[in-house]
DNA sequence: GTATTGTCTTTTATCTTAAAAAAACATTTG
DNA sequence: CAAATGTTTTTTTAAGATAAAAGACAATAC
């Protein structure tokens, strides 16, 4: 087969959820910005809207002949694209089925098995080879390396590194950097949390990792940037399939991160530090005590 | 087009060589592990190797009819597979001739001037873009950013961190751990080095890489060890083509390579932050030094 | 009876191909 | 004539095909 058209469906639906609230549609280059696609697509999406009876279009008027109702979107199976189904269903072996460490996968067999072609969980395996769960020998097999205590601790070590001369970096930033702003906006967001924890607590992961990134990026290092990626992924899949404990562990992370906020503002370096690593070493345990396998 | 027979045409030529100074050889699968491939692809090369009357093959016994000449031996094209000849042509590009930060480059385009498919370029470029010198937008095209001083200063920010951190490591290594038999070794081999340092100064490169690789294994952490492989890349590929100074360089590494050594041995953490500091600290303002367009 | 060889099966590396999506170019419209 | 639309070309994504290489199993030799 050829490329799915999981790009054009996914716009389609954004498309339409657009149309609920306006009744003419913008020029097509404003709209291909708006959709993040080129107008390649947008004019497909265009004609498709037109074939449905959504839009009459003609040239420059694009305007709306009825509201879109469910029956119009394309279902959510048919908007992922074999990426992210790869992505997630191999995500779900590793973290939340578990793996034994040492074992062996092969490429054809997994590409059946998740119903996609072997270039593509090809690609994957390479790209997800960086996160250090997965390593190949040439002509042969990957070798699965578990999600183990060892690996926890080796992720944690560096990024506590990471973070600490992150957050150091950080209070040097000039006062009119963009990033204090963000920062209290940030501040702002946590204190909305902290008064409704019950209610949003699924959400905080999201607030969790744009806080901490806004952090990495002021370390102005691509390595340091991206091996966030690591971390952010770990810890997207593996609590998405490990709520125990999910909204005390977010309240107390809440808490901690109005701490190290209060502390980045100080500007006050033995303050930071003890803010920081109190939030780290958190992280730390809660991560540890939820692998299995370990009594805690 | 298939696969490529490389695997084969390297160990048959390594074969060859193996029969210079042997007029029998072993077992399959001994013959297999000595040439680190299957036993599928010894039997092969043993076939190619009787029908080229090199040697008369029947069952076990393997005995050579006459010694290998120049002709038997697949030229040096045919035996580099696509994969690295991939990696060759694009460090050049990227290194040696230097590209502009901001360059874009396709696939298709790419692979058409290499001469291999496109899965294969595509691939690499997955498996390079660890190393933070290219990016790429979904459905659009690679990014390259450029073997400017920025990447040179946020390399070796971070492989500071990590050297520093798995030298101290490595001084509570327990006394009877391989690593410190492996360090006398080696102190050894950087004398051998300081006493012909003129005649070898080439082959500098690899003592160096399994240096700094003893050091980074003992923080016993994947992700520092597997750093240091954007390191070694850069450092084999941007040395090789950019051997101004290289003699004395190397004669200055040898040197701070031994005070680092005697630091270790000594055990004492002062006197190791400073020799590891400055060997480090000497390796950076060489790297910079070596950048195009900068005064120096 | 263990190591070696002979045979067969599975898997990887690589290229080719097809459709989707982007990008470039040409034409029209306000 | 600048911004939009219409058209064509290029490029990416994804799957499939094929030979090389690995791996597994059966048969043989010492």
């Amino acid at each position: 087969m050829s490329k799915t058209s999981t790009v054009f469906k996914q716009a389609y639906n954004r498309c339409l959820s657009l149309l609920a609230a306006r009744d003419c549609l913008p020029s097509e280059p404003e709209l291909g910005l708006a959709l993040g696609v080129s107008r390649t697509t947008v004019r497909t999406i265009l004609a498709h809207l037109a074939e449905a009876g959504v839009i009459a279009w003609d040239k420059r008027s694009k305007v709306r002949l009825r509201a879109p109702v469910d029956a119009d979107f394309y279902p959510a199976e048919e908007t992922d694209s074999p990426a992210e189904i790869i992505e997630r269903s191999f995500m779900r072996r590793l973290l939340a089925q578990g793996v034994e460490p040492g074992t062996q996968i092969t490429e054809l067999e997994l590409a059946r098995e998740i119903g996609v072609g072997t270039s593509s969980l090809r690609e994957f395996l390479i790209r997800f080879s960086r996160f250090g769960l997965i390593e190949k020998r040439p002509n042969s097999r990957w070798m699965l390396k578990g999600f183990t205590r060892e690996f926890a601790l080796e992720l944690t070590e560096i990024r506590e590194m990471f973070e600490l001369r992150s957050a150091f970096a950080f209070i040097e930033l000039a006062e009119a950097s963009p990033a204090w702003a963000a920062l209290d906006a940030m501040e702002a967001e946590h204190h909305g949390f902290a008064d409704a924890i019950a209610r949003h607590y699924v959400d905080f992961s999201e607030l969790d990792e744009r806080f901490h990134r806004l952090i990495h990026n002021a370390s102005r290092n691509r390595f340091i940037v991206d091996f966030y990626d690591v971390i952010a992924m770990i810890f997207h899949y593996h609590y998405q399939w490990n709520k125990a404990g999910g909204r005390e562990r977010n309240a107390v992370a809440v808490t901690e991160h109005l701490a190290y906020i209060d502390a980045l503002k100080s500007r006050d370096k033995v303050r930071l530090q003890a803010a920081c690593r109190a939030h780290l070493d958190s992280a730390r345990t809660t991560l540890l005590r939820s692998l299995p396998g370990v009594v805690g």
